[in-house]
DNA sequence: CAGTATCCTGTCCGATACTG
DNA sequence: CAGTATCGGACAGGATACTG
């Protein structure tokens, strides 16, 4: 990930995935949301090279989505959990499970995201802080106080 | 994108990232939520090279993101316009979005999300179809009605 | 303008072996 | 158990030149 145009500086997606652009780093984080902590659950729910999940892992700690926080003194031993920033990134994860439902839903596994005490489905929406619910059509990405005046022309531009 | 372990089967994530995983597409995905539509547009906003684009721009209309449509004869061009499967992936973006304000405002520029008549801020959320609000830690992923024994324990197992 | 054709580099990732 | 050390392959991505 060496991409570090232009565009990178500019916008939040791409500033976003800069830090979790990685296949793996994302599915690491869905299981540590998950509750999975340690190098030998990550190792065996993912099935990934040991290798790469150090790299991952490490990678992770240093944009800050986990934090390594020993749990055995002798041998020291780590185990990995989210920080604010990464427990924040669930809602990221539940988008993508809700738009995977939809698209991909007959091929495999189906499955849905529900209220946990009833059982209601629930999807992503918009809201505003009052609550009252926003359409989607009806958000737009707007340049805040610290946009540059490149950045603000090409929101602007927008049709959207 | 070779992955093809188990698990791209049976987790919606993975599922999701095997077609949208790649940096660039996302990328060109947003752009085109934004209305670009046609190969220099993408080619000027993302400053990507040219074969990399023509990969993308083919692979996303292979996955059903983009449709391909063409708006002049002789000589025979085409526009890229986001199919419903990819206008779905906008509450994605706007999550990632979202997201990446809260936690990289401080860096290069701010950007907020609105309602575009009144200004408000909105911010992603979880809600029932009725429209109601539910916090996002009552919200689980729950095995579908097609979901395989092993989904379902890997999913019953989240404490969360 | 909308690509195609080449060539090249970086690195993501897998496989495997080894260690305190 | 929690990694580290190597090796190799595939491919994303970059740069550049060329075409109808």
């Amino acid at each position: 990930m060496q991409r570090k145009s232009l565009i990178s500086d500019e916008c939040p997606i791409a500033r976003s995935l800069e830090r979790v652009g990685e296949w793996w780093s994302i599915l690491i984080m869905r299981d540590a949301l998950h509750g999975l902590r340690r190098f030998d659950e990550f190792s065996r729910s993912l099935g990934i090279a040991p290798n790469m999940l150090t790299r991952r892992l490490n990678g992770l700690v240093e944009v800050g989505m986990l934090e390594r926080r020993p749990y055995s003194q002798r041998p020291l031993r780590y185990e990995y959990v989210p920080t604010a920033k990464g427990e924040d990134f669930r809602m990221v994860l539940m988008s993508l499970v809700a738009w995977g439902n939809r698209h991909y839903a007959e091929e495999g596994t189906s499955v849905e995201v529900v209220e946990r005490q009833t059982g209601r489905a629930v999807q992503p929406m918009m809201a505003t802080a009052e609550g009252q619910l926003i359409p989607l059509d009806q958000c737009v990405v707007q340049a805040g106080p610290a946009a540059s005046t490149g950045m603000r022309q090409r929101l602007e531009s927008i049709p959207q």
